[in-house]
DNA sequence: CATGAATGAGGCTTCATTCAT
DNA sequence: GATGAATGAAGCCTCATTCAT
């Protein structure tokens, strides 16, 4: 008797695959793994995705989608001074992965699919597209600062935000290499020389004893 | 005497490798594949490593340390204020890398081996020391600045330190993606921008009219 | 539900190995052979056994069972003399393991594998036990003869059963490197000798002018 | 400088050859182990053996050579009654190869050859010639004993002849087996019962109250 | 639909053999 | 002659995928 159709499945299937791929990589997960940690037999898997390849793009695709939402939620009605969002946002960012930190092996895996997979330019656009998304949202935030006379425009918003997005990026590898490491601070001391630099009136740090 | 033996065989081997696993990914790449790109038998890898993953592990040692040793060059003998100091490590940093983008892929497969290579605690250890050692650089340079009078220290070195070495890495990541995308320009404006928030003196852009 | 699953499939992968080891020897052996002789694909023997050393250990085990469930039927139930039981035993050895001299070749490499698997221990042990069971069961038997006073007692009767059954082996393994060799007649002609030099009464050969 | 060509070289290497043989196996033995051993690079042995196989034939028809020899060395000059000769033939045998049991895994892997190797009827013909040899030696011993009388004709000298071979055979595997176990007291067992059922006078075992 | 037994292409690795020195 | 670095054929084994149940 085959048990009725989950709607869920494919669902169930791909969070399966995130907690696999990103425990043990793409190459050296087995479908036989993904199947297990899904509850389900190993030729069901193939009933959704017609392929591993196809399981990992899916996957990407996923994790991409939530991620783009994040995002927008992540900016979505932020109100007070420019400098005040731009530290929210990094603040934001960062507090949004540090929980997930368990899938940053897999973005790794994502990364290394644009040189190595087959379908290697879906997984370059998607992530370049992202980017670029992201990128153009930092990039109006400081804008907004530099149009309101909050910030001076000595330099091209898009650069920055690039910028920006790249230490955020890179500190949550950190976190992710050394559990250790709490790139809060780190993101803090950045973020308030930046807004600094950018001329943004206010304190960006505590009282003069404290240091970031 | 037998034939006699190439002593920079094993070198030769290790080049080719990098450019096999740059290129496909550890995973992907194939013994054979190294072992034309060295101009060699397949055979003839396992006279110098015992396996695929020693090979692996030879290469990473072999750019961490090239990469090691050309980050004590950028560092050796700067001179200037701390800002110019620290845009010029910027500067070099990024100047360094970005003909060797190629290897990039690389680094990440590298990163990936963290989570799934047996030898994972080797990686990881041989990252974070080496992390360690450039925070510590870059974080005595800014703290020199402090130090000085030159910036001001409302914050931490060595986080803002852990920050910026973040953002270089992660603008050579972009530019490995899309490789239409400069690093530098970005660099450039947020490195200013952060020289200004640390209370340096002096221009980090050039005639008001213009934009970094 | 999967495709069923063959309940016999494991032995005949096992009979198939006997063929093939005996034939070729272990390590002359290919998996391919084994799966060409099974019928079935290369992969499916490693459903089975996890590898060609488990395979051969199965089929060492697999033999040795075989061999003993049939001792111990050559010797259930013998009735008559204690020298008549003897002689009785020494046919059915013979008379048991003749048809099957194919496979005398599979027990050199299992004697051999004493030496050289990883798995030393284990045939040596399982070959022990087989041996010190069976000298046990022929000791049992001479020792019979000697209790009713059939047999004299001046020999051990445990070393007269290791020489014994040492005897039908090596005849057996003449017989198997020499197919015109008759190992029965040579049998036949030492234990007559035997059970009278053991002062058994009564005609251990034929009539004055015939011969053994 | 090239070392003169040594006129021992090739006995020693063959020597070499039976030590790792014996031990490892002839298939799970390494070219480069016999060259370690015989103290000379891998490539001489090519120099004196065209293939690893014609090593082996090399020790396989020295080892022949020289039990042979030994043999024949064995029977010379005996004296004394049939009983005794036969009887200390069989002492000879077995203390001539007591010492040397560690090559019995090589006399397997001979026996396997026969079977295995594409020479297999070089091995299968020089087997069968040395038992032959043998056979003919110690059936005519026991012919001896009938022609004067001291034996009873009643039994096929030559029949007998392959069974006591063969429990000597025999007696020495399992000592190689197991070395715990002593083949010199099963065989003085089993050779008083022979002799003694042959019919020979005389005592076979020491007084009334000793078994042997 | 769901399953998992069966499959075989393909990879890593070993090692006998060659041959430049 | 002697050597051992180089080689590539060949084998064990893995695992994505298929398909009978």
């Amino acid at each position: 008797m085959a048990r009725k159709a989950d709607p869920t499945r494919k669902e169930t299937i791909v969070a399966a695959a995130i907690a696999v791929f990103s425990r043990k990589g793409y190459a050296a997960a087995r479908m036989v793994d993904v199947a297990l940690a899904a509850g389900i037999g190993k030729g069901t898997i193939y009933e959704y995705f017609h392929s591993k390849e196809a399981l990992f793009f899916a996957t990407f695709e996923y994790l991409m989608t939530r991620t783009g939402l994040q995002m927008e939620a992540l900016v979505a009605g932020r109100t007070g001074s420019a400098a005040d969002r731009l530290a929210a946002m990094a603040e934001a960012v960062l507090t949004a992965w540090m929980p997930r930190l368990d899938v940053y092996g897999l973005v790794l895996e994502f990364w290394s699919a644009t040189t190595t997979s087959p379908q290697r330019m879906r997984f370059k656009n998607a992530f370049q597209n992202a980017y670029a998304e992201f990128r153009k949202t930092v990039a109006a935030l400081i804008q907004d600062g530099m149009d309101s006379g909050e910030f001076h425009n000595r330099v091209d918003a898009g650069m920055l935000a690039a910028a920006l997005i790249g230490s955020w990026d890179a500190l949550l590898l950190q976190a992710w290499l050394d559990p250790d490491f709490d790139p809060l601070p780190a993101s803090r001391s950045h973020m308030a020389v930046v807004c600094h630099g950018l001329g943004a009136p206010g304190k960006h740090w505590g009282k003069p004893e404290e240091r970031l």
